[in-house]
DNA sequence: AATGAATGAGCGTTCATTCAT
DNA sequence: CATGAATGAACGCTCATTCAT
């Protein structure tokens, strides 16, 4: 444990270094084009997550872009397409790394498990890309074809990564045996919530702790639990 | 260990005893007049809770619930009002339930933590209340002002029950110290994914477990964490 | 011929007091439900007709019918079906009067002929159906559907009458033997651009004679053609 | 009578050569400058007379044109200039013909006139400018200008040059003396019908005879009339 | 109390027009 | 000359809200 808490406190570095490490500006302005596109989606992204789908307009969405509504319709073929784009543009890319993380990485399961949810939160909780569980969560039942391949391209693939982690842990003897399923609820469910808060009842809210902490915190009791350990005579 | 997997087993046949204990019917026709808001307040929690709000026509909550379109009005000034009806009707009296149970409890603090778990469950998770949280997760946004009213009569209220439990157990040196707030959130994100996902993405989802084991599954990684114990020699 | 001048001249009579009788109202005010369809298609029609389907706004339509644009949407699904029931509703019912009109008369073809001429404009050219041709002619590319429609159900059925005046009259030695579908486009067509030109360019042009004198002069030309008769010794 | 049936046989011959010769392309590329508003005023013609004005979008004229839609600015000031352009340019020059040949033409009106009318179908019944009638028609209402332009610059020219015709023969005994407008009307109704039929309703009919029998039964029928003559003893 | 016909402001979408390249 | 990205006014359609019955 004295192991554990010491690198824990490394990690609260890291984790706060990571939280500052965001939004690097393209470099030039060969932008229009190309970047249109994603500018579009990142504003659309904004305000879907902020007040859903249906209650989003357009031209809010247009003006945070800073053009006009005509132009949402030279890139999408309407507000539901532009949905699509934005759920699948945004956060299947980031799979990808993880598998890729996934595979490289060696080294004991433990350090392991917590290298991938700093990860997640380096790539997801700390970006705007946290929104979108919310927004899919929110507008789910209004788009079960996107809902679907939310589920098979993020959900599935994201847990068969921590899975991985955690079979790899247990037949090294140093996880528990577990119901597998569960287990990946318990441990991503805090930080899922974590994204969802921050953008909902967050700012209805009053203060809130820093999140390496919570990560810290989170970690901490996943490991070792909520009980006080048997004394060893 | 071998004494909470007992109980574990003796919970899950109580789990699955509440689970089958739900939707009981009113018992005569009395109704009309003082019945009609809770039904309209019903029917439109189910649809706001599938569609959100503004994807929710009052056609379709009317249609649900029996009566025309303006016989909602008869019972609410606007869609508005009806939505925070929804909201505050709905879960605030289940906090008084808690709250009393609480404050009767005699006992020691895992198990009390236990029922008090398993009472959400029976009370709220199992039941159609269990949208509620998916709703106001969505609609936040747009309702700051129910936002306001909902963390502070329902979130602030839920996490100081759990906050004395964990309180009562830590100062019987049976709970380690931690940090409260965040425990108590890796406490509750679990059981509210869980209602979560079962007014979202659970639809586009293939099979899922049982939510006694789901729950029994959480308890057990909840007091005693991921890592194999060590021998005490 | 003397004969012929006559009845001409009678016929005026007739016609001109044919064109008198129109649009008599409804007796009373129990409309609203029942009379509503009907009043919405004789608006649109008259704007139809005017300026296209196209160029004709919803607003102006409601406008016209003294309703808001929203009670159109209570009794037509979209523009283009009430863009059908106009052609549907207005003027295949004629076509079951001139059916019923031929199978009870008895008498000579020419005389048959100049009755359904003239039937055909006091039910047709001198009201408001008469601009439903013109409709038509400018919108069948744009409604091959309805075109299909007004095909089989209007003019179809218009040219069968037509021709078995002429079979009758040809039977019967009265009339000159001769290529069917012609002589029925001969005879129509004078008729058909009668209307045309008062729904389009009419407006545009300077005077223009009266419709009985056009009507008898067409008929004369019809039945004794141009060319001045040979003496017969 | 048989000196007629004689000439309308072999009439039909002459007009069967006429339908042959159609769409002459141009010879060879010197295009570019002085063809590019005659291109983009005959693609504008095919879907004005197709669709009608307002349902015509700029984008297809452009793509039809095989240009971009900015382009067409380049040459029309507004889409409404270039719907007047499509009018005017396209059967003013006609008239200048017919004039014409009417000027130089010696002998009898009843061959003047069939030679006139097949010279109608010639220059634009057969040709795309047969669209013309169609469109200005159903476009009257929304242009009055241009519908005044076109009534006294194609419709009163074109009527004075069968009016003279007429009167040539009536001087001439050859023709009835009748009302010379309601003539008019009932000589070229059914050319225009036919040209107006061929652009709207004809591809929802099923089959259709030639033109060729279709002008010479009208021919006979306009000269002859409908009655069997009365026997010359 | 309950209805449902009627309303009209508002939104998604289209398309004629402009203009920087 | 020619392009096509961008615009914004306008239109079809929706739906929360009202009110006469």
């Amino acid at each position: 444990m004295l192991i554990s808490i010491t690198l824990l406190t490394d990690q609260s570095v890291i984790i706060s270094s990571m939280l500052a490490t965001q939004n690097t500006e393209p470099p030039a302005r060969q932008r229009r084009k190309q970047a249109r596109p994603s500018e579009l989606t990142a504003a659309a992204l904004d305000l879907f997550v902020e007040r859903g789908f249906a209650a989003t307009k357009l031209d809010d969405i247009a003006a945070r872009a800073g053009v006009s509504k005509g132009t949402l319709y030279l890139y999408f073929a309407s507000k539901e397409q532009l949905f699509k784009e934005v759920i699948q543009q945004g956060i299947v890319p980031v799979l990808d790394q993880g598998e890729a993380m996934l595979a490289e990485h060696e080294g004991d399961a433990r350090t392991l498990l917590q290298a991938m949810l700093l990860r997640w939160w380096e790539l997801i909780g700390a970006t705007e890309l946290a929104g979108i569980p919310k927004l899919m969560i929110a507008e789910a039942g209004n788009f079960p074809e996107v809902a679907q391949y939310y589920f098979e391209n993020v959900i599935l693939r994201g847990r068969g990564l921590i899975r991985q982690v955690l079979e790899r842990g247990i037949a090294a003897k140093q996880f528990r045996s577990m119901d597998l399923e569960t287990a990946i609820d318990v441990i991503m469910a805090p930080l899922l919530m974590l994204t969802i808060w921050r953008h909902s009842l967050e700012p209805s809210a009053c203060g809130k702790q820093d999140p390496a902490t919570y990560l810290n915190t989170h970690i901490d009791l996943l490991l070792n639990g909520l009980l006080v350990k048997e004394k060893c005579k």
